[in-house]
RNA sequence: GUCCCCAUCGUCUAGAGGCCUAGGACACCACCCUUUCACGGUGGCGACCGGGGUUCGAAUCCCCGUGGGGACGCCA
């Protein structure tokens, strides 16, 4: 049977960390299998699905380059269907009317909570043989609920956390159709994974309450029931539930903050799966190594200090050009403009290595292409009175060396070797004057970088009004 | 409260009864490299939640605790 895995998401927000795995891991199963992954819109709660959550899904998906083969479905597009599935059911006495309104529904809940039970619908409207129903009530819309079983059980084998039981006795009466006729979330999944002829349903473990029910229709309808894996959900760096205030929440915010798809989704993989010590894959490698089997049943905590990490990987691996292009887009953002010399690829290209995310890389170039003000508390602390003869005697060889490194790292090193200074004395200043910054990477090559004028300029700027 | 799930270094994890003196990665520490800071290299610190079983043998299987999480909507 050919694999048919889905991504069902509610458009009521950003796609978020925790539904970007979930997208990865049936994106990666498919694709695994040669199968078919789709992409399906769970919009059918009005009143908070917007076209704007809709297209900031579809926004994360595409930076992730999660590519789907069906879809994108809308459920508010199938209530037809959803409408003729559920007079199948009434028709056929599995689903009934209940004339039981929402007020008298949460007094209910209220008192059973108070006596310490489970809240659940009572059953009174629903049809026995000998039991006598009540009467309608005059001016209530009627909702539709499923009969579910009564007693026996309903068990599966989850792939991911083995085998799990539910009693029915556990399970109520589920509403499937509102007051108003529409059908509600636990009905629209069962009909749509039925329709669409879902394998493996892949999703979030806060579902594993829904799947017994969800079970229960699919036998009522005479579906097959698919198999279902349920992945742990993803914490939070401190450990607790993710929330707006843990600030990344949306993985467009990772593309903010300067995040490459590829680490992301790296570190996604290897949140909750593994391939024994593998750590640093290609998509594709992961695609090859993928099951179901070495996913792990615990909730995982995000670490961002490890994305960070596998940032710096694929910002070493990738292309200057490609590298620039990613930094010049962020540095016009900033209102930067950035001109031909330095080449911004020269100066990632030296940069890279010591960089977590684009907007460092960012902060770094930046300095190349700015009327440049270093701090002049740091200024004053770097120009030593040794360092400035020395430094004026550099800036006289610098304007005539031939201007490559080798050659202006010998010119460096026969000033200090002049002046009897040792190489920080004669080099931090000199970062200071033309970076503003005391990290930078080897002072011959970061000089070798700007044009000549510019580090003459630069020095001439700062050495000017110093008294030898 | 009821039901369901989970439990190995700080974190992500390897581990399918003997390969475990518990392995790798991030972080941290030290040293090396070095022109600062990184990168890189080498080494170090550091865990099987507790108690009972089963077994010749348990991180691995079972039970009970404990702790954490999730679900109990005319939300999805």
């Amino acid at each position: 049977m050919t694999v048919r895995t889905r991504f069902a998401p509610s458009p009521t927000g950003y796609l978020h960390i925790g539904g970007a795995r979930t997208a990865l891991f049936s994106w990666a199963y498919a694709r695994k299998h040669g199968g078919t992954f789709i992409l399906r819109i769970e919009d059918t709660d009005l009143e908070r699905s917007t076209p704007e959550a809709v297209q900031a899904i579809l926004d994360g998906m595409d930076w992730l380059r999660l590519n789907y083969d069906e879809g994108p479905y809308y459920q508010m597009q199938r209530m037809p269907r959803y409408k003729e599935v559920i007079q199948q059911l009434l028709d056929a006495g599995k689903a009934y009317y209940c004339y039981t309104t929402p007020e008298e529904l949460e007094a209910m809940r209220e008192a059973q909570r108070a006596r310490g039970e489970k809240p659940r619908y009572a059953g009174t409207w629903r049809p026995e043989s000998g039991k006598t129903l009540p009467s309608v009530p005059a001016g209530v819309k009627p909702v539709v609920r499923f009969k579910n079983p009564v007693d026996g059980v309903v068990a599966w084998n989850d792939l991911v956390k083995g085998r799990i039981e539910f009693s029915n006795t556990e399970l109520d009466d589920l509403i499937i159709a509102r007051s108003d006729g529409t059908p509600t979330y636990n009905f629209c999944v069962v009909v749509d994974d039925w329709d669409m002829g879902i394998t493996q349903v892949i999703r979030g473990d806060d579902h594993v309450n829904n799947t017994p029910r969800q079970i229960n229709i699919l036998q009522a309808l005479g579906a097959k029931v698919p198999n279902y894996a349920h992945l742990s959900m993803i914490l939070g760096d401190d450990g607790t539930k993710l929330s707006k205030r843990h600030g990344a929440v949306s993985v467009m915010q990772y593309d903010e903050d300067g995040y490459l798809p590829e680490a992301v989704i790296n570190y996604l993989a290897r949140l909750g799966w593994s391939h024994g010590d593998d750590e640093v894959f290609s998509v594709a490698q992961f695609c090859e190594w993928f099951d179901l089997d070495h996913i792990t049943p615990s909730a995982a905590q995000f670490n961002t200090d490890k994305l960070k990490w596998l940032n710096n990987h694929y910002i070493k691996q990738t292309d200057n050009d490609v590298l620039a292009d990613k930094v010049r887009s962020r540095l016009q953002a900033r209102d930067i403009q950035v001109g031909d010399s330095p080449a911004l690829a020269t100066v990632v290209g030296l940069y890279k290595e010591r960089v977590s995310t684009l907007n460092e890389l960012a902060d770094a170039a930046e300095v190349f292409y700015i009327d440049l003000h270093p701090d002049a508390a740091l200024l004053e602390a770097q120009l030593s009175a040794e360092a400035i003869p020395a430094l004026r005697e550099l800036s006289n060889k610098l304007s005539t060396v031939t201007w490559e490194v080798a050659a202006i790292g010998a010119a460096i090193k026969e000033v200090i070797s002049q002046f009897g200074l040792k190489m920080p004395k004669l080099a931090m200043p000199l970062r200071v004057m033309l970076t503003g910054q005391t990290q930078t990477p080897s002072v011959d090559a970061l000089v070798a970088l700007f044009p000549r004028e510019m580090v003459l300029a630069r020095l001439e700027k700062h050495l000017a009004n110093k008294t030898a």
